[in-house]
DNA sequence: ATGTATGCAAAACATTTGCACCTGG
DNA sequence: CCAGGTGCAAATGTTTTGCATACAT
């Protein structure tokens, strides 16, 4: 992602946006809340306001660079770069592990089902919460109990 | 649902939770916020605080009594009685409208696909967003503009 | 009687907004 | 230069909580 694809959006290329997309596209973690981008920042010495965090992840969503996130129980949402193609979630309910799979088959059957009830599908999301095996020698585990 | 159902809880039986319960069964809508219980209640004439409604749905969620549902786009949650079988939901983004569906289809492909990845389920939602074919004559269409 | 529930008001929480100042093109 | 972007603080909307009172058993 350059500052290029920025201009084409319409959006000028400031500080703030082009530090938020380099997060986004070198952490490791796939998502993360409007918060965490802004600790992050915060830690690597920007100092960028967690309101300008919220306004430019909103316009990315809404360029469609970004996806928002509103997972089960969690009144915070999470952004995703938008990168990759279309998939969906499968989470581990005790270490916060998050698979994203793609799966033809459902995919068909929501077209057909949409069609059925004489709808025309927009978009829809699918979360799967379960438990990963092993999830307590997860690597994701030691933080994910920080965040409780 | 009786007030013997509410003791097996372990929930003692009060004016408040019957009420709610009582609510939640003869409503029109079977997807509500604690708002709308709250107003309900209201006008038909019940001084029920909005705190009570927010504790009396949390605790009936506790005990498997109702769903609680977070709307994509939707800071607000939305409950529903837990009665009838597990199903999905397809929601018409412009009138507001829900439909109920179950798909075994999904259902098993879901279940393939987390343990293909050695997880184990424990929930899912899925919620397709489309659009119905003649919103505008909706009988939910009024109603939902004047929410928003 | 006593442990639980309730109502109210205040707090908490994520998110948005108003406004004065700053900055990219 | 100036429209648009930013930071801060204040506002918002939903949900939770503390506490004194009321109620179910």
């Amino acid at each position: 992602m350059e500052s290029a694809d920025l201009k084409r959006l319409g959006l000028k290329v400031t500080h703030p946006r082009m530090k938020i997309l380099e997060l986004l596209e070198t952490s490791e973690a796939r998502h993360m809340s409007a918060e965490e981008v802004y600790k992050a920042l915060s830690n690597a010495g920007e100092e960028i306001g967690l309101a300008t965090v919220y306004r430019v992840l909103t316009q990315f969503e809404t360029a469609g660079l970004v996806i928002r996130h509103y997972f089960e129980n969690g009144r915070i949402s999470v952004f995703e770069l938008a990168e990759t193609a279309h998939h969906d979630h499968l989470l581990c309910v005790k270490c916060g592990k998050i698979i994203e799979f793609s799966d033809n088959i459902i995919e068909e059957r929501q077209k057909v089902i949409a069609e059925q009830h004489g709808f025309s599908i927009k978009d829809h999301c699918l979360y799967i919460y379960a438990e990963c095996t092993d999830y307590k020698n997860c690597e994701y585990y030691e933080q994910y109990l920080q965040n409780q």
